[in-house]
DNA sequence: GATGAATGAGTATTCATTCAT
DNA sequence: TATGAATGAATACTCATTCAT
């Protein structure tokens, strides 16, 4: 959130010569690269993809239009690394709840701990994800984008296969595809906005009851 | 129903005649707004939001740019229309659903019919819907509309209501809620795009499991 | 070369009602597309097709750049239309000729009058005619034009068709390309630019001397 | 021959060794600058000046944008060296010619050597000079160039001169210019281009009757 | 000298909207 | 009221050129 303008002139006092640095101009391009991407990000987030301008994007970034057209062929590229970068962030957050929580010793406990996780990432960068979903029909150029979107119901997927022990003969891909669109759509406002009198905590019960329900556990919910 | 942002008034003098209740400038003027709803909706079926031009919806209208604005003072009011009308469209197609079958006797079956139709009604209208929901965030103007989206809900909130017996003290608002966002969700490929194996009968079967599921009904599903 | 700067509004006292006269609406048009196509040969003349900007165009025609593109798709078109004109009053020019002169008796004089009209238009619009030659490669959307290009060629080829029985089984194809070529890049400094100190008049006897020497004639040149 | 505006002069304080004349950076700006007017040369004739970019000339040459700079202050000042290049290498070519084959007795003979020349020449490197042509307006700034083309003409001055005797008192200044132009825009497509059924056994045949015909000798054609 | 990242003014083109007729 | 010509601000993208390293 501090200020990431590219910086013109040398760092002053950093210390040459120490360890394999990166060389300053991989550094610079990195910085100018994340820069743009920052200034992308907050721009989608604000405005959505048809009032997201390159124009803005560069004066926000500090940058100028030709180097945002060095490092990212048009504004489609632009978007795209945008929604690479969320999904790998939405992964790695993911990830890191598993790590930091003994593992789940039902398919009930583990279900509450993604749709949480889920919530709580929403939370962070829901509106992001949006405008990010929403601008998926303009980056036809950019098809592997479809794999990263459909990357949010790998884990799901994961969930159900670790645990179909507990799951009668469901078919895997039809539970998966139902769950993470329901959840989803749910936790993100797929379709309908979510009313403000519905908390955190309440549309995480619920959530909860309807992949139990639709699985069949018997929780307590 | 009424728009006053559409309807112009009664043009001031015009004599109301005794049969034709409608003098021949309304009648034109209702001519002139259906062509041009007609044209936009099938640009944005086709196009989406960004690539829907007031200069084509004229020129398939048949009408002069000018005239467009004679109705709709901007193109998120037409597009508003458009989501008006099919707003209206479903809910006449859901109503005459539930008139042309008996009464169901149960929650379950109530369910079953309102899934059945909503997966039907998906098959017709999905498409332009689905740009609709796209079109929204654009729409900020015509804040009014979010009701009408929300609107879908209240067949969902309808038959809870009826059926509220044979749920315990259940919240309805956000039972309806969850239901009409994961149905919906499901059916108009809200989040994930339906994969091309999943056909209707199965994702009906899916879609009716998650409700009842949700609901805590013991269906034979 | 007044200034034909579109009128917006009604010219003061023009008579209305007088013959057949045409829609101001296709009267406006017409101006407009003039005053573009104006300010289009006068900026290719000076600049060149590189240089040429559609802003600029539409500054000095005293139009929007809505409106040069409402009557030309692209910049190509524009210049494609300056290259039609010039060509149709190339023409014009040469057959006015021919009908205030009474008919040549010999391939000789004909020719002779001939390179005398080719090189009067040179001196009035030579610079423009060069300019659009060096726009052709660019013009590859509109290939018509070739055949405009060509069609300078068509009044050499016609002549020496006429006189043919004054030409030993001459190839006119051949005859006519030769020619053609050469009285055109002499006239029109198709490769080396004339010296200042080459007159008219002298241009002129060497063209036709060359010509002469070409075809066979022992004219007394 | 020298072009101080390329050549930055020798860098002061340089030892001159004995052997190895030139010393190792100068050998090195050489080859730099041969690679660039080479990659240069490659792309102007595939794609002509507009579409010339100082980067792919920086590309293909595996040089830096800032190297191209150094020795070339724009881009005009490039296209004007391969110009000169060029226009050197065509007077090599001819000039080798003249030297291979014994004196011409004849103008005639003379003549026809040269054409033929000129037309093998255009053979090999026509396409460029087409492109160089179609450049020269874009050079303003280095006008010297219009010297450069007009060597071409050279050759054929030295040619009248030398057979100056088989000539009436003709001005020869005057024929230089007008077979110059003929011969270069018949054989380089000066003005039209060359039709596909135009072999260069027959151009050759027309363009020397026609300097001939110019000339007033009479040869066999 | 060499590098190549960065620049930023410039270009063709679009389209929602207006308004003279 | 209907028309559709005219508008003009806005936009994505380019490329000759510079300059910090």
């Amino acid at each position: 959130m501090a200020d990431t303008r590219i910086q013109k002139g040398r760092a002053p006092g950093v210390p040459t010569r120490l360890k394999p640095r990166k060389s300053p101009a991989q550094a610079r391009s990195r910085a100018l690269v994340d820069a743009v991407v920052e200034a992308g990000a907050r721009i989608l987030e604000a405005k959505g993809w048809e009032d997201l301008t390159m124009h803005e994007v560069a004066v926000v970034a500090g940058v100028s239009p030709g180097s945002l057209y060095q490092y990212f062929p048009d504004k489609a590229a632009l978007v795209t690394e945008l929604i690479e970068r969320i999904s790998a962030r939405e992964l790695e957050f993911h990830l890191a709840r598993f790590g930091e929580e003994p593992q789940a010793s039902t398919l009930d406990q583990a279900l509450e701990r993604l749709i949480d996780a889920v919530i709580d990432f929403q939370a962070i960068e829901g509106r992001l994800m949006r405008r990010c979903l929403e601008a998926l029909p303009h980056l036809g150029r950019y098809a592997r984008l479809s794999e990263r979107a459909g990357q949010a119901a790998t884990l799901v997927r994961a969930l159900l296969e670790q645990y179909s022990a507990e799951l009668g003969g469901i078919d895997l891909d039809l539970a998966t595809h139902v769950l993470a669109n329901s959840i989803h759509s749910l936790t993100h406002d797929g379709v309908l906005h979510r009313p403000p009198s519905l908390d955190d905590a309440t549309l995480k019960r619920a959530a909860l009851r309807l992949a139990r329900g639709y699985l069949g556990l018997s929780g307590q919910g």
